[in-house]
DNA sequence: GTCTATAAGCCGATAGAC
DNA sequence: GTCTATCGGCTTATAGAC
């Protein structure tokens, strides 16, 4: 694909300096003047790419809900048994390695306030709740729901809260999957996994 | 202690719901103006007891932090063993149970960004990490580090994210230390535990 | 301790020239 | 596509009466 230079360039450096500014600084603390002023243009330049705020948010999380949805659906068309389980959490660990999706979901777990008013925010939440449900099978004990939760979360916290500087992606996916997979073994005593 | 009616339960009175209101919408988004709405008095009334927003914060944040630096003590005076990494989750479990506590530490989880350009934040994020150090014992790898920071989030998660109306504060605690107990019990082959 | 009134400033968003 | 100029509104915070 290639890129309209003068009229499209521009709008990819906003998406990118705004969630940047947005992770880091916070959404609402984070001006649409600061934004241009990091941009060396002016605040009006900005609605002429984007009609408001929310929708520079609604830009660069809407490729993420895509790459979410399709790992929903792939997983809703699977058993539910163990392996199922371990290859939601893997094909989810590897979303985070492609373009900015891990950047993006940083922005959403530094955000969650500002985003639970933002319809963008409320459907990413959506689409990690029916992962966690999906992982959690049949049980939906708390201690099932928990180990869901922890599982997902063990994801992002390898990328974003592991101090270590040298890690590669594929490290990091590797530490995060290891701990994961002995969270989610030990869901699902309802159902005896893998059926034969 | 007995409570001087007139001047200091209006004080408790905005910290209970400066809290809530900080927690459900967000530090940024909820103004002075809203909070003096709440309970039917002026703007001009909370810069009596309090001189700035960020004062609020640090008023019910302060009590949360001596309960982490008795912890934090506490657990520097112990051996690096895994029955004291057991005894460091359990007892932070604990203090969740009491008073504000858990609201608080909710408000920190929720406002991530807001926290980080206030000293409150910063020094309860510091805690935080300490604790994390602490359960990672001599095992700085990216595994125990993981391993630690998902022990204490569980706690949280408990907390916070199962969705079990009924469950009580006992239930919560016995789910968290039961998942916790197994990421922590994974921690440290550097020294063998329990050296004898 | 709580009030009214107001200062001073930044915000998101828009209009219209070029 | 980017600019200048501006609007209306809301914010934190203060001054001073009661």
């Amino acid at each position: 694909m290639t890129v309209r230079e003068s009229t499209s360039s521009t709008r990819e450096r906003i998406k990118t300096v705004a969630l940047e500014l947005f992770t880091e600084q916070g959404y609402e603390k984070t001006s649409l003047r600061e934004i241009a002023e990091r941009l060396d243009v002016t605040k009006a330049a900005l609605y002429y790419h984007f009609k408001s705020k929310d929708e520079i948010v609604n830009s660069f999380v809407e490729d993420r809900l895509d790459q979410l949805d399709d790992l929903v659906a792939w997983a809703k068309a699977q058993p539910a048994t163990l392996t199922t389980r371990r290859s939601i959490i893997g094909r989810y660990a590897d979303t985070m390695c492609a373009g900015q999706h891990s950047s993006v979901m940083r922005f959403f777990e530094q955000n969650q306030t500002a985003l639970r008013s933002l319809t963008a925010g409320q459907r990413i939440r959506e689409r990690m709740l029916q992962l966690a449900d999906l992982l959690c099978g049949d049980d939906s004990s708390p201690e099932a729901q928990l180990r869901a939760t922890l599982a997902l979360f063990s994801v992002h916290s390898s990328w974003f809260g592991v101090r270590a500087p040298g890690l590669t992606d594929q490290e990091r996916r590797g530490v995060a999957l290891k701990v994961a997979d002995e969270l989610i073994t030990a869901i699902g005593p309802p159902t005896t996994d893998d059926p034969r």
